[in-house]
DNA sequence: TTGTAGGCGTTATCAA
DNA sequence: TTGATAACGCCTACAA
């Protein structure tokens, strides 16, 4: 059995309640006990037992993060980043990260959130991969639960978020094609259901409208925000008769995948295709050739993200609830160097 | 509040007893009994406190799991493989995964394996990335904290592990070169402190030695299991004056440094250089040309991992402890298809 | 078959 | 400045 607060109280001949105290650094604790019981504790190991602190405190001192997978792993090396910049900014506030991973809307999706709210597993959740109409968003509002969310949704306007204008850039996007003289630009997208899709594509027409390029449906395609989904999708756009000249995906790794099928039918990415992706993970950096993309600050973000749950939690009100960054732009060999 | 077993109990004007014993399916409670309180249970939403039962139980019903990162993120998707895997298992069987990253060796590490030991936050916890002499196993065995290990440290010799038997992997993946006519292979490992160093590295040199290859230790490079290691330390071999013309990874993303190195020196790889890695990862579908590699089962041995430090930390013990399996060669064209 | 009561280890209220 | 005591919500011997 571990050492309890009752062990060091009995040491040192005193009441739990001043040990208790002593160890909070309440200042109605004289000097001189409060250093005595610091020390013992100290040497005898003792350490709070959560379980007790928690019933006690109602609180967990625990966020949970549901990473979107689909089978056996998450291949989007943003997930990486975002859980460490989770990871390290809870734990330098004396919390812990609790992870599962979930298909999006599935049941058993539903079952995790569900269970770490209902039984206070965890204080608040962090939403990524947000949906126009998310269920999990309404629930969790409905249930006053706290959570912050990456991108935001339809549904409730009201709920604290951070988002990359992935609008904007992705008309800054286009521009930048249209200054290398191209005009048949196409679009390997995702989903529909997710935020993400309804600004990246809003953004895309936005830059072929301020260049007065017709829209063309024939150019867009629909991934999954997978390599496979960019690679099917790019495949179907290289074999059109009159094929685009620079394809946008709608993250990195659909890029990567429309360059794999780029290279499959002989095609120098660079000069005869230009190609460009979202998120600046460090898959853009090792494409071949390196990919043009929309850097978003994917470790700050996450680092944020907690700390404004765990503001939520502690009863505060957010000074600025919604905020909205720019991503940079930054231009690779994919799209002529 | 959320609603508890108290008021459930005075909702049916039942003890909480009876509540409690309802719920958890005791068959001394009257057939009638039991579903009028499941349905009425349902119908509140209750769902028992974790914090309470965890006071009660003197358990958590959580693993933990600390991601070896380096800095704002964990480059290697081994580890979204493996998190899913335990994440999976973990949900499967009812217990929750609690997740956090840090640099091995450092103090931040020792911390927050203390935390969670100390404090009871987790009932548990699986290393990777086991280093010979490693702390950790000495610590968690010293206080019998219930721990399982992905490969085998040198200390704790009793202690439970799944280990891929990368040393015989790797001879075989010697064999393999061999066969293609290669007699200068080269080498890029990691940090000695890691088994896998230890292992991988003996691996290639019975290889060596079962072709009767002397070897040649200007042929062996220093990597640290990332691609930025691999690039530099095949920099060095590729600019020798008698070069190898084979190059083994110690991992997947080392190998594909290896491949950055090759192409800036204008070397194809699969022609004039052949090029290796280990893990299987996607990485290795993925890059260009496509990796041979050694597979290893990731999800999987997750999955069992979790398995058996559940059944440890149910006081169970184990009827097989230590588990060695066998990597698969997977060929591609970066030694030549 | 059901109920009473004690305790898991804290924190917090109140009194001394 | 310190101490006695009451919860927090659940589980489980033991009694009825």
């Amino acid at each position: 059995m571990a050492v309890t607060i009752r062990d060091v109280a009995k040491e040192l001949n005193l009441s739990i309640t001043t040990v208790s105290r002593a160890l909070d650094g309440y200042d109605d604790v004289a000097q001189a006990t409060r250093i005595r019981v610091r020390r013992t504790a100290r040497r005898m190991g003792y350490i709070p037992s959560r379980a007790a602190r928690n019933l006690r405190r109602q609180r967990a001192d625990i966020i949970g993060y549901v990473i979107p997978a689909r089978g056996t792993r998450f291949t989007d090396p943003f997930f990486s980043e975002f859980i460490a910049g989770l990871g390290d900014q809870a734990v330098s506030q004396n919390f812990d990260l609790l992870v599962s991973t979930a298909t999006p809307d599935t049941a058993a999706e539903k079952q995790v959130y569900t269970r770490w709210m209902q039984s206070r597993l965890a204080d608040g959740v962090i939403l990524s991969r947000v949906r126009l109409d998310d269920w999990r968003a309404k629930q969790l509002a409905k249930n006053h639960f706290p959570f912050v969310m990456h991108g935001r949704t339809r549904g409730e306007p009201a709920c604290p978020f951070i988002e990359i204008d992935s609008r904007a850039g992705f008309a800054r996007l286009v521009k930048h094609l249209v200054e290398r003289g191209h005009t048949r630009i196409g679009y390997i997208g995702a989903p529909k259901k997710f935020t993400l899709q309804r600004d990246r594509f809003a953004g895309y027409v936005d830059g072929l409208r301020a260049a007065n390029i017709p829209f063309d449906e024939a150019l867009v395609g629909v991934g999954d925000l997978t390599r496979a989904g960019g690679y099917h999708a790019a495949q179907t756009l290289l074999a059109l008769p009159n094929p685009p000249t620079a394809i946008l995906g709608a993250n990195d790794l659909t890029a990567d995948g429309v360059l794999r099928a780029a290279r499959e039918r002989g095609i120098v990415v660079g000069r005869e295709l230009a190609v460009a992706g979202y998120d600046g993970t460090e898959v853009s950096e090792h494409t071949q050739p390196p990919l043009t993309t929309l850097k978003q600050p994917v470790y700050d973000t996450a680092r944020n993200l907690v700390k404004m749950l765990i503001a939520l939690i502690q009863g505060e009100t957010l000074a600025e609830p919604q905020i909205v960054l720019q991503p940079e732009l930054i231009i690779r060999e994919s799209t002529g160097g």
